[in-house]
DNA sequence: CAAATCTATATGTATAGACAAGGTTATTAT
DNA sequence: ATAATAACCTTGTCTATACATATAGATTTG
């Protein structure tokens, strides 16, 4: 289970002469051998005794390099079993446009999300160049309204590819994230995103869903999911209306 | 200069035989000593031999505590002078609506701002409470446009209390961002920040200076600059054209 | 057979000491 | 007086060691 000594450290450069610290050099390995994939997350690192041993260093000195790819979030030591590859943190507060719930709860709200389709669709040409699938793949699509107090705050539309053939849980419909739904239906687990924040007009649409005005300015945020080789395996998009969303962020870490 | 020793160790109180480890209970001890105000930004710590001979630990430790402020980025250290309380950081990423000139470089093209206006005025009942200051104070106002290729990209207006009787330096006026003009006329120092992210259409004004049609989509950003006592001390909006600006944030750590 | 105990192994904390390298200040030589 | 040098202080790196604590598997015990 732990696979603890599968992973090779002979193909480390680590020149104790250098002037470049030990450590420095060791961390930077460890987090090239991540990036490169030879490590993947759930993967056990070489326990610090046998890297110690391994290179000719102190413990300690393994230990400062491990500290660092901790800090950096690229894994995680538990104590007894071993130092881990962390999974890639998806859903990031960058925007804060997701946790929608925490939010609303915390302003004394009542927040609600409601599905208003989910069904299987055969791609077209531009979900297949989204998702880098062939025309006419099954595809899962949800259209879902996150309300407050039944007020309609944002509109998400969310595409991913039916891989599993397995029936829609009525729980992944609470809160259905993106990451969430690919995960639960897609070949793949997802590791990277992207997401681009812009400004737009309500269409037809969407002004009638979130009852507003036609031309309304809005949030628009695109998010794309990638898995290990980076293929795209969800794309979805959610409008924010804008005149009830406002994103903000403090600087400075004084109290009060 | 360096303020070294001025500060008093006594009020910790560290167990060395408690189950919490020493060199969290004295990062605790500085974090909350920094949060209080008790350590100034610019202010230097006890060097790591001082406080590890006042509590009578390992210098080790004392490293192992300061690194944990280091990592947070409230203090940073300087090999051969010291380790200083570091300047809350502003002007921040949060948003990555700042950094024109480096984005806009990235893209090769060529950036601009250029200084519309720069007066005194007076505030008025609105301006006041903004920056909690009495009526008819003399204020430092500026108007700027941000270009790309000579296209306007944003509109910013700024307000920041005149203090210094200071004249306005050409050397401000390159890049004016909030924080430096709030440094350069205030009578104090900005040490945090909010900044609060909107959609709205474009006044008339701001359609004629931009150079798009009355009503279009706009990224508004609302900044206000305190100082350590909480107090406002600058104010500034900037509108950002909405069909010009995408923000774009990657979850994952892998490359390409 | 199942529960409790032991044992090996992993990371976590802490120590004391050595040397390196940057920075400041006092001293010395010119 | 000025410039080069030396002494000293600071943080940075690294080692070797000791014990604490969590985990998992083997062993003993009921």
């Amino acid at each position: 289970m732990s696979e603890q000594g599968s992973f090779n450290l002979d193909q480390a450069e680590i020149d104790k002469n250098s002037v470049i610290p030990i450590y420095y050099q060791l961390a930077k390995f460890f987090e090239k051998q991540i990036r490169q994939r030879n490590l993947l997350p759930g993967e056990a690192l070489p326990t610090e005794t046998e890297i110690a041993s391994h290179f000719g260093i102190s413990r300690m000195t393994v230990r400062r390099a491990i500290s660092e790819l901790v800090a950096a979030g690229m894994v995680y030591a538990q104590k007894g079993k071993g130092t881990f590859v962390a999974m890639p943190k998806l859903d990031n507060i960058v925007f804060d446009l997701n946790n929608f719930y925490e939010e609303i709860k915390q302003k004394g709200m009542k927040p609600n999300s409601k599905l208003l389709e989910a069904k299987i669709v055969r791609s077209d040409e531009l979900l297949s160049k989204r998702l880098g699938i062939p025309l006419n793949t099954r595809c899962l699509f949800f259209r879902i309204v996150i309300t407050a107090n039944d007020e309609p705050l944002a509109y998400e539309r969310k595409y991913t590819v039916y891989a599993k053939q397995k029936p829609i849980l009525e729980s992944e419909l609470k809160d259905p994230s993106l990451s969430s739904l690919a995960a639960a239906h897609s070949d793949s687990l997802p590791v990277s995103s992207k997401k681009v924040l812009m400004v737009s007009r309500t269409t037809e649409e969407e002004s009638l869903i979130l009852g507003v005005s036609r031309g309304t300015p809005v949030f628009l945020m695109v998010q794309t999911l990638y898995d290990l080789e980076r293929k795209p395996i969800a794309w979805g998009l959610s409008i924010f209306r804008g005149d009830r969303y406002k994103l903000t962020s403090y600087d400075g870490w004084y109290d009060e």
